[in-house]
DNA sequence: CCTACCGATCGGTAGG
DNA sequence: CCTACCGATCGGTAGG
């Protein structure tokens, strides 16, 4: 019987034990990175022995890229519905996009860049830049866009800065939140789930207004 | 002879082989980061023998601390200079502290929390946690905190972020630079040191005064 | 400061 | 879908 990494699910078993290798996957995978998930590490997690996956899929890689194939579709379902909402505003879409990543184990994003650069093969790295780019990137720039257009955001033009890099700043600093929020009060009472909105707003809020007092002092428009 | 990790250098040689062990160390770790250096990589780098290594340093995890503990001495000293410029204004101050851990090779902040949870023992947790914290989040945040005290910046008391969030924001959107700055335009034909220099003004004065537009519209002041 | 070497673990394959 | 196993590489040690 020849490997077919999947292509064609004769059985419906076979088709349900892939499935359960890409759940395991995806959790490992998004908790560890993937340098730190061995193949046996998966193969325990779906109640497979390890040479098994090789019958699924051709390679780790392979793995790791079907897995990142369905996790940034979803993703990308998601948060063009959330840009879509026109009748939202800017920032309320903004705190909705990074409540939804942080939901679905958003994985960390200098993890995540620093493996594709330095653990994955050229073919890996440009596979997995594009979907990134198309799938998350994208959508979340276009809410960006939305603002820059109807004139809430400063443009380019006008010293403000591209929707792109707005887009890379709300990633940044939300892929780091939970470092943050649990240094943020060591005396904390309220649960981790209060004060992690509080975070996100907190993100958002400054990303928009910043952390400049204007009822203070009035903004120096430096470029 | 028994193993002194260092602790006694009797000859200088020694001690200057020590030095070049610490310093390929260095280079290593902050670029690729701790679990994909290896031993023998650092020995080659620095001209000995891998067991060599186990002669000057306990194990890879001390030899880990003691670069970190060079590192963050030398950033303290650095960032300490540059918080107490009482003449230059928050973001002045701001912006050099980012051009200085840019230029000395600042680690990724996803990838160095990342390892700290999942690849080391807890005891050297808690060392690279107290370093990073003492060293390089209070200096940082000091400034934050002279923004808060002067009215500059809005206390949290007032709907701000506290200093050591905005730190976190700054440090979080500093480390992944490099990624935004190739990203931000295909079409470059400026320097690399240029376009960087660029980023790290966009990123404060983003953090500072926020992306919206106050000539179009006044901030509306979510809470 | 070196040669020689260890046990463990990794990704992946052979063969059924 | 499994048992059995491979070559490579890892951190670390023995012994001089």
């Amino acid at each position: 019987m020849p490997r077919d990494h999947g292509r064609s699910p004769h059985h419906a078993e076979t088709e349900e034990t892939r499935r359960a290798i890409l759940h395991a996957a995806r959790d490992l995978f998004t908790k560890l990175g993937y340098r730190a998930v061995t193949t046996r590490m998966v193969a325990e997690a779906s109640g497979v022995k390890q040479p098994l996956l090789y019958y699924h899929f051709a390679d780790k890689e392979a793995l790791y890229l079907e897995v990142q194939r369905e996790h940034t579709a979803a993703s990308q379902a998601a948060l063009e519905r959330i840009a879509a909402r026109q009748n939202a505003s800017v920032p309320e879409r903004l705190r909705d996009v990074v409540h939804y990543l942080r939901q679905t184990h958003q994985q960390n994003m200098g993890l995540l860049f620093h493996e594709m650069r330095h653990e994955m093969s050229p073919q890996m790295q440009n596979a997995l830049r594009n979907l990134f780019q198309t799938r998350i990137v994208e959508p979340i720039t276009a809410i960006f866009e939305d603002g820059i257009r109807s004139g809430f955001l400063r443009s380019p033009a006008a010293g403000g800065i591209s929707a792109r890099m707005g887009t890379y700043l709300l990633l940044s600093s939300s892929s780091n939140l939970s470092t943050m929020a649990s240094r943020e009060d060591e005396t904390s009472q309220s649960s981790v789930f209060g004060k992690e909105r509080e975070a996100i707003d907190a993100i958002v809020h400054t990303l928009m207004y910043g952390m400049v007092d204007h009822t203070t002092v009035e903004p120096e428009h430096v470029p």
